[in-house]
DNA sequence: TCCTAATATCGTAATATTACGATATTAGGA
DNA sequence: TCCTAATATCGTAATATTACGATATTAGGA
């Protein structure tokens, strides 16, 4: 049984993960997420604005983190709001990002 | 200073993070990293065996664990064998399995 | 030196991702 | 209903990733 540690048979498994993993790995995308942890609640024009980056690569970054569950929608009017949908992202991304100034060059 | 959150001027502080993010996103390699934080220490050939994939396939994700810090190598005769480089990926990878069988369907 | 096992790299076809302008959708107000 | 602001989707060119057979490299033994 320990033997097969990284056993075809189980692959698929990782799929999930793994496509989660593929939706963060963008800077972008990852400055969103790192944004929306602090900020909570933020719409499409205020990110454009700061990312300083056209509207429909702006949405179309985030349509990305939607359709992985990382973030959600609330509409407000014509405003669309995203917030984090998901804890474990949170989690994830502090420990990628929050060890970065003691150990880099 | 509070407004500026999804600052682009800071945006290449996710370079390096997005690319580690992307190393991992991928299920073969999520397994091979899974695999390690299990076995701590392993050669390609036994790899190749569990993944049953072709040897170059399998030596070209392992190229790029290494490339992004996430594996080190240590060379034993003919054998290489690979090992964890980075606890913080463990760690990651951790939280990104961990919960796996609470929350899903 | 020659042979062979273990691993890495090259070449390349198929596929996926990215960026962004153009266009569509959606909702509120006049 | 018409107008407009906010956002999403489409189309597509440029670029990156993936898989894998063929070949190169590296190291130990005869």
């Amino acid at each position: 049984m320990e033997t097969k540690i990284f056993d075809m048979k189980n692959m698929k498994q990782y799929d999930e993960p793994a496509n989660l993993l593929k939706a963060l790995s963008h800077p972008v995308r990852l400055c969103i997420v790192r944004g929306l942890m602090r900020k909570k609640k933020c719409n499409v024009s205020f990110m454009q604005e700061c990312l300083d980056m056209p509207q429909s690569t702006v949405s179309q970054h985030l349509q990305k983190l939607r359709s992985a569950g990382i973030v959600a929608t609330e509409r407000n009017g014509l405003e669309v709001n995203y917030i984090l949908a998901n804890e474990r992202i949170a989690h994830i991304v502090t420990i990628l990002l929050g060890e970065e100034d003691c150990e880099h060059e």
